[in-house]
DNA sequence: AATCCGGGGAA
DNA sequence: TTCCCAGGATT
């Protein structure tokens, strides 16, 4: 296959980077490994702005597997209730307090908690742990899908092979974390080529795009 | 791999 | 009210 735009995507993304990454407390360096994966388990179907409004005080009422074991249903309910889906999520991170006196350090094993699949494992321990796993949720899958256009595979096995070959040695974490922001800001639904860096290279803008008035 | 799921948001 | 959606769960 055609690997010629790997590495310019890579490099202009990681140029972009350093002055698009969005900031949340959740992606402080110093942040937990429970600080990310709560922050990563509520992003799922959640706008960031959503989630930044409830974080501050969830940590401060359950700021471990073992506050949320000790405390009542009654009392997560009230604070998860802002984000929505709150039933599936209490239940969950009940479920998970009850099981785990701390949690596992590895995404596979990760994933094996309850609510808990391939996005937010990859994510907690690539933000937490800068464990050089790639992520692949809708934004990527949008990416990729545009700027390799047909060089990017159908399914999720090949997907999560190719992010992988794609990711930037030792520098998984900047480079997910900018792919989740160009995603939300730039390569949106309703892509704003004209401003991205990769419309020199990119397959969808080359074949596809035909500017902003349609 | 395909389908289902629960519930939030837009049409 | 219907449709769409994102990620996980299920089969």
């Amino acid at each position: 296959m055609d690997e010629s735009r790997i590495e310019p995507f890579r490099a202009g993304l990681l140029d972009w980077a350093e002055d698009n990454l969005r900031q949340f407390p959740w992606r402080d360096l110093d942040a937990s490994l429970y600080e990310v994966f709560v922050a990563e388990f509520f992003l799922t179907q959640t706008p960031a702005a959503n989630v930044a409004r409830v974080y501050p005080r969830f940590l401060s009422e359950f700021p471990s597997l073992d506050a949320i074991r000790c405390s009542d249903v009654e009392s997560l309910v009230e604070v998860i209730e802002p984000l929505g889906f709150y039933n599936m999520r209490v239940e969950a991170l009940d479920e998970i307090a009850t099981s785990y006196d701390s949690l596992p350090r590895d995404a596979d094993e990760l994933t094996e908690l309850t609510r808990v699949g391939d996005y937010v494992a990859n994510a907690t321990v690539c933000f937490a742990l800068d464990r050089q796993v790639p992520i692949l949720d809708r934004n990527v899958d949008r990416v990729y899908g545009r700027v390799f256009g047909d060089d990017w595979p159908d399914t999720k096995r090949e997907q999560l092979e190719f992010a992988d070959k794609v990711l930037p040695p030792e520098q998984a974490r900047t480079y997910n974390l900018a792919l989740l922001d160009l995603g939300a800001a730039v390569c949106t639904p309703t892509p704003k080529c004209p401003e991205c860096f990769a419309n020199r290279f990119c397959d969808y803008y080359e074949t596809q795009y035909a500017g902003v008035d349609g």
